[in-house]
DNA sequence: AATTCGCCCTGTCGGC
DNA sequence: TGCCGACAGGGCGAAT
């Protein structure tokens, strides 16, 4: 589910709220959402700890702690962070939307089975973590180790930064094999697109998610290096994209939905040319493509 | 070294 | 109505 601007989304709503707070507590009701060490240890660790920093690599959240520890958190297919504020009210409600069907409606929840670590605060607020899909997980690490982890060594530019420019994205391309939408999603040349951004992306740039690197050209490579950037920044500032899980931080949708031009339009037209979209899949991942603006030479 | 595949889970939807 | 398979926004480890 999330992807670089829903997640970056989270990271910003936390920083206004929980920055330079204490954990009190931690509550880990399910032990397998914990990694790397054992969840006692993990509730042990975090206690009394006060949140220095918020800070994202790719697709995980980086909360830096006093005494050089670092709360890593990955929210997977289906992780959700809300913050629980305990003068508010909970919200029991489901609505139904036109998108996706039955749903939560936008607000704070009270904890429900799928609840599965409780980062408590002052004042008995607390960060909740929630992840039907259980593919999400988080970690605690010695900061100064963070870099080394081979799950964050791995991981290619940051698309977002500075240093992503052409020349530099096209030296990470350089001598890659294989198709354009599998490297897009595996994270080592650039991160943050997954299943949606990288369709998003292929679309805006008018690249077939099947063209193989061999055969990119330069001026591919630059298409598609403003396309990451405008399809990030646009949905960014949308709040990201809620199709099913995602949520921001006070439970409220993302809004870039209505603006997705490839994404869960299968048999849609073409909003450039009108001809019907296709769907197909493309490194086990359901793919949409146009045929005809993004054609495979 | 780099790429592909199966798998980790639960929930939902469409077809029969 | 109920059952069943397909599929859902990610990443890892094993196999190739």
């Amino acid at each position: 589910m999330p992807e670089l601007p829903e997640v970056e989304t989270i990271r910003r709503g936390l920083q206004a709220k929980v920055l330079g707070r204490t954990l009190v507590k931690a509550d880990v009701r399910l032990k397998k959402q914990v990694r790397g060490l054992t969840a006692a240890r993990f509730e042990v660790e975090v206690a009394g700890r006060r949140i220095e920093a918020l800070d994202r690599r790719a697709k995980f959240l980086l909360l830096h702690l006093s005494g050089s520890k670092t709360l890593m958190v990955h929210l997977g297919m289906s992780g959700q962070l809300s913050y629980w504020d305990h003068v508010k009210t909970d919200t029991k409600d489901f609505m139904v939307s036109s998108l996706t069907g039955l749903q939560r409606t936008p607000g704070q929840h009270p904890v429900d089975k799928h609840t599965h670590v409780l980062l408590v605060l002052d004042q008995g607020d607390r960060i909740q973590y929630r992840d039907p899909r259980q593919f999400g997980y988080m970690s605690l690490v010695d900061t100064a180790a963070v870099d080394r982890l081979p799950s964050i060594k791995r991981l290619g530019m940051e698309p977002l930064d500075a240093g992503f420019t052409p020349l530099a994205f096209a030296g990470a391309l350089a001598g890659r094999r294989g198709m354009l939408k599998p490297l897009l999603l595996n994270q080592s040349a650039v991160v943050g697109l997954g299943n949606i951004y990288a369709d998003e992306a292929c679309f805006a740039a008018g690249l077939h998610p099947c063209q193989t690197l061999e055969r990119v050209t330069l001026a591919q490579i630059h298409k598609l290096f403003e396309a990451i950037k405008a399809v990030l920044d646009q949905a960014l500032g949308e709040g990201g994209t809620t199709f099913r899980d995602y949520r921001r931080l006070d439970g409220t949708h993302g809004r870039n939905q209505q603006y997705l031009r490839a994404y869960g339009r299968g048999g849609k037209p073409c909003l450039r040319c009108s001809t019907p979209m296709k769907k197909i899949l493309v490194a086990q991942r359901g793919t949409v493509f146009c045929p005809k603006c993004q054609r495979l030479k």
